[in-house]
DNA sequence: ACTCTAATCAATCATTCCATTGACTACTTG
DNA sequence: CAAGTAGTCAATGGAATGATTGATTAGAGT
């Protein structure tokens, strides 16, 4: 059987492409790359149940892409390394650039984003010297285990009561997960919708880390 | 069902890597970086089927990674863009890092590397002033499609007959596909039982080309 | 010790995957 | 147009995948 070697080999590597070759599991990787996370939470976050999300989770562990800590009786998992971020990046813009009918689905997710205004990270960081307000959109504990320097937690439940507090014609730039993540859309139109000037930052978090940009912890 | 565009969207995603899930559709991939290539000529270079080939194109044409067009009555598939390459090489490298086992997979189908010299794509650049003597040791069609300026083309069947006809005491730089190809390895090792100094160049063509190096065609 | 919570394990079953086979289609050449 | 070559299509069957369910294990609190 001349090539068998090399099958075992490229088997292994597509390995790798198996673990991220269904939906649920892509999903536990997006959050995942936003910090460490209890099994209970990811199952909350992709809307499975806790048995299934186990499963995907060790099938993500075989691969070698995340791994486990037990804390009291709960479970952490976090991504094995920045790789494994990169490696998402890139499929996702991969899919982006190349799968038919994935703008669609975007589309349809995010809703029509033609009348978002974005903010690029080099103007954000030359505003924030201004003062400007700057909001976390995601859930409070990725703010807490990292944020954009200087940007306030508005977790999205919290989004309605925020825009009460804010003080005169401050203008207000959101972000939350990534390119693909709808709270920070959310809370760009919730703003909009009473005549204030609200941006999204482009991508989120993680592209604004990667970038080697000013991040705050705690 | 909330959540269900969110799911579609990342199944979308996950479509990629499912792609990428399959060892023989990986070997096509790796082939593939090299240029185009016919079905007929792929089937051979991953050991399967013509039928089964076609298929596994399909799947990746599917996924937007490749695309076809027709040239006489053979049928010519490519990757869809320079991403696709470098999702690829992102792959491969979460997997050298992070999957268990494949050192030991790899080192079953290259061989011991650790006889085996390496030279740095920076080295040979300043070595190829001084008329070194570089090895193209892939298929020549894919010396043709693209190798490093001031390669010579030595397909695998004829590393014995060029041997015999190396002048004097030079040194040979070999290289091939990437870091997992075994050609360069059998290069080095015949030239090295010679008695003469032989080094393989880091990762391969692919590389070289996206470092933006010197490259010639035809 | 018992009780509760968080997570994993084990079994099930419908679905999908993939190598194989043989038939069929597109194009070229004689 | 007949013959040959290169790919694709369609059907098959064994293996793997993944959501569901219920049982089991690890640790914390009482």
């Amino acid at each position: 059987m001349p090539g068998a070697g090399k099958q075992r080999l490229f088997d292994s590597f597509a390995s790798v492409g198996k673990a991220l070759s269904n939906g649920r599991r892509v999903e536990l990787v997006d959050v995942l790359v936003q910090g460490e996370r209890s099994v209970e939470e990811l199952a909350g976050q992709i809307g499975q149940s806790t048995a299934n999300t186990s499963q995907h989770l060790q099938v993500l562990a075989r691969a070698g892409l995340v791994v486990s800590r037990r804390d009291g009786n709960r479970v952490l998992y976090r991504l094995t390394g920045p790789q494994v971020e990169s490696l998402w990046e890139r499929m996702r813009l991969v899919a982006a650039e190349h799968v038919a009918g994935l703008d669609r689905l975007a589309e349809d997710y995010l809703g029509d984003r033609t009348t978002l205004e974005e903010v690029s990270r080099d103007e954000l960081v030359r505003r924030l010297a201004d003062g400007v307000v700057v909001w976390d959109v995601r859930p409070h504990a990725e703010f807490v285990a990292g944020h954009v320097a200087g940007a306030v937690s508005v977790p999205p439940d919290q989004i309605e009561q925020r825009l009460r507090e804010l003080p005169g014609d401050t203008e207000v730039v959101a972000y939350c997960r990534g390119p693909y993540c709808v709270f920070a859309d959310e809370a760009v139109r919730a703003v909009s919708a009473q005549g204030r000037r609200a941006r999204r930052l482009e991508d989120g978090f993680p592209e604004w880390r990667r970038a080697g940009l000013p991040v705050a912890v705690g």
